[in-house]
DNA sequence: CTAGAACTTGACGTCGGCGTGAAGTGCAAG
DNA sequence: CTTGCACTTCACGCCGACGTCAAGTTCTAG
């Protein structure tokens, strides 16, 4: 099949393919014309190169990992940056998550009535699963923020 | 004080300082000289826009949602708004927590002796708290992998 | 007065996964 | 042969929150 043809399958641009070409995750055949030719397994290719990308992982990092899936065998220093970048993707949705809970105390604030002098200080706290305290960019100590109120709304 | 002291105060660079006030988050005032002066209240503002950015909000919703914060009121349209960047981000830290699950599974099936045919539909399932199934740049349906396993690892 | 630290504006670089032309070529149908 | 779509390579654009020179100015201590 060619390149428009994949695209259409796997539900990518062909401009995707091309570069995904272009990051070594594809290596189709070419027409004496030179036009790209996949063969049928590549809608599944591209569909797990997909996962991989939605899963935060590098094009350089799923270059390396698709042999090792093609091998059905991965190196154990391959197996460790794996663990490392789940470690990551798992941080950054937990980071992702608190600063959700900051919004919604936020917006809580501006959607109740002024209910009491409540304590706003946008602190998450370990309400999650946080197992260490690496840096993850972090926010230094929490600012407070002051109360809100919801403006009338005149009939607009 | 001026710029260099607030930066450091606030645990920022100067560079974002300047980059803030391009932003119209910040407004200092200025010498004769033209050198900037903040207030003592730009340490706690400089920490609020801080927070805000960790909470994944763009300089310009923040920049709407300041003066709001200051006048301690919020039109409803701009509150809606911010819900909405809330379910987004809420929505971002789902995916990536079922990106993490997926890899959790590809790891575990390279980490385990070959544990029998283990079905890796590498399918996140409805395990978490997905509410809505609204696109969020879904990843169309899922593919398979393949199984894996560990690569002996000659005495090196 | 002078050194030099701190400051100013301006502008380009970064990172990644493509989008989006532009200009030319391949291929199947009538 | 010709139309015309699909395809090719090349290459710049984009987004966002700054980093990082570069060259000039202001402020402060001695």
């Amino acid at each position: 099949m060619r390149i428009g043809e994949l695209a259409e399958q796997a539900g990518v641009s062909t401009r995707a393919l091309r570069y995904y070409e272009e990051q070594l995750l594809l290596s189709p055949q070419r027409t004496s014309g030179g036009q790209r030719v996949y063969p049928e397994t590549a809608v599944g290719r591209v569909k797990i190169i997909r996962q991989l990308y939605a899963a935060g992982l590098s094009s350089r990092l799923i270059a390396e990992l698709l042999p090792a899936i093609d091998a059905r065998s991965m190196e154990p220093e391959l197996l460790d940056r794996l663990s490392a970048e789940r470690a990551r993707i798992e941080a950054k949705a937990a980071e992702l998550q608190a600063a959700s809970r900051r919004l919604e105390v936020l917006i809580g604030l501006a959607t109740h009535p002024d209910t009491e002098s409540c304590p706003a200080s946008l602190d998450p706290g370990p309400s999650g699963a946080r197992r260490d305290n690496s840096p993850t960019s972090g926010v230094g100590t929490d600012a407070e923020l002051p109360s809100l109120r919801r403006v009338p709304a005149y009939s607009t």
